[in-house]
DNA sequence: ACCTGAACACCGTTCAAGT
DNA sequence: ACCTGAACACCGTTCAAGT
């Protein structure tokens, strides 16, 4: 009470689920899933590793919370007066956009599909289902392709962010892999090599609108 | 030469990475990804866990090995005489039916989405596009749409692997899922709501099949 | 060239002991 | 109730030493 709390990077006051989750967002954005150990985890906390479990079940269920503050402050809290498809647009461009912040996040997403943070991805792409005229019966699957379709996209965008975290950039990394493309037998790999060509210059934001896109005109011409 | 060399579960020849991802994949298949560690593969191989170093850069290279032997085999070499929307069909479902009988797969596949076993799916898909009327601008998006929702389902169907490993039963899991998610708050969480009760009843294959009905659709509409 | 297996540098998690 | 930190039971990977 008398003396001011110093606010360095230590922690002064009583040990919360709050302040571990948010400390390990930090380590993780840092240094990505290798980094956030708990023996790290604990000394950015000025405390023992054991101290964590009582407030935490265990590395999944930390890496689940962090995921889920994360997504759960990204997704848009409403979007007024656009139509459905937009809402749709946005809720899916918003999480993309999480994962070139916090690119550790495709891979917590796409690594459980059950956890909260994906449900709530599902909530907002599934109420704007019925609006778009998709019965009830079509609503189960269609909410889950986009669902999957996001979740997937979501695992690419990862794991290139492992490799920038490694230290390459983007078109490094990139025109790595169109070069190892080009240099496929051309009988067996007709395709991909044909690709290859455009994975260097794509855009990425542009590439995911397309999928969403695609499975909307699906969605809407199926119904 | 001279004496019959015993065919017990123990090695008489040298160690090839072939003998090693055979043995890798064994593993995972019945303890799946926990339970393959070097000390258990050499243990199994009869031989120290240095010696596999000698075959295999990495424990990621073994499982991208493994991975892509599975899906080699798993793809239909060519399917003829049906249109390019039942090739696709088939690729797919070939896929799905492999993470059945390999539920560590899923998770290989949406983690590392630019290793070799995927690029053979990507290949399979691409290569109908042409015959589909996909324009070029177009085939870059549309085939990275399938595959991303291809590798989406896979994620999902990993976890539930994972939970079916430990034990329990696919009523089990999902029914244990449907009832969480029922129990939501109705007005945060209406659509998931909705949904729960087709969970726990709806037929996987089916539900995979009408996803790449949806894109498959959507490729159609838009081109 | 290929194999051995001890050793190194880590992990997540537990738990008696403290306050 | 909450925290400490040593201890346990593991990992992947390396590497001198063998054949």
């Amino acid at each position: 009470m008398p003396d001011h709390t110093r606010r360095t990077d230590r922690r002064a006051e009583a040990l919360t689920k709050d302040v571990i989750v948010e400390t390990a967002i930090a380590i993780l954005d840092t240094q990505g899933v290798p980094g956030l150990t708990f023996r790290a985890l604990a000394k950015q906390l000025a405390t023992g590793s054991g101290a964590i479990y009582w407030h935490v079940a265990d590395k999944d269920a930390l890496l689940a919370a962090a995921t889920d503050r994360i997504i759960a402050e990204a997704l848009p809290r409403s979007v007024e007066g656009t139509s459905p498809r937009e809402v749709i647009r946005a809720l899916a461009m918003a999480v993309f956009d999480t994962l070139e912040t916090h690119p550790w996040v495709g891979a917590q997403l796409s690594g459980d599909p059950w956890q909260y943070a994906v449900l709530r991805i599902l909530e907002g792409v599934g109420a704007q289902l019925d609006a778009l005229g998709v019965s009830e019966a079509n609503r189960f699957n269609a909410a889950t392709a986009l669902l999957s379709f996001i979740l997937g996209l979501a695992g690419q965008y990862a794991l290139r962010a492992r490799r920038l975290a490694a230290g390459a950039n983007r078109a490094e990394i990139l025109g790595a892999i169109a070069a190892q493309w080009s240099q496929l037998d051309p009988k067996r790999h007709p395709f991909v090599r044909q690709v290859a060509a455009q994975l260097a210059d794509h855009d990425d934001r542009e590439q995911f609108l397309a999928g969403i896109d695609l499975i909307l005109a699906g969605i809407a011409g199926s119904d």
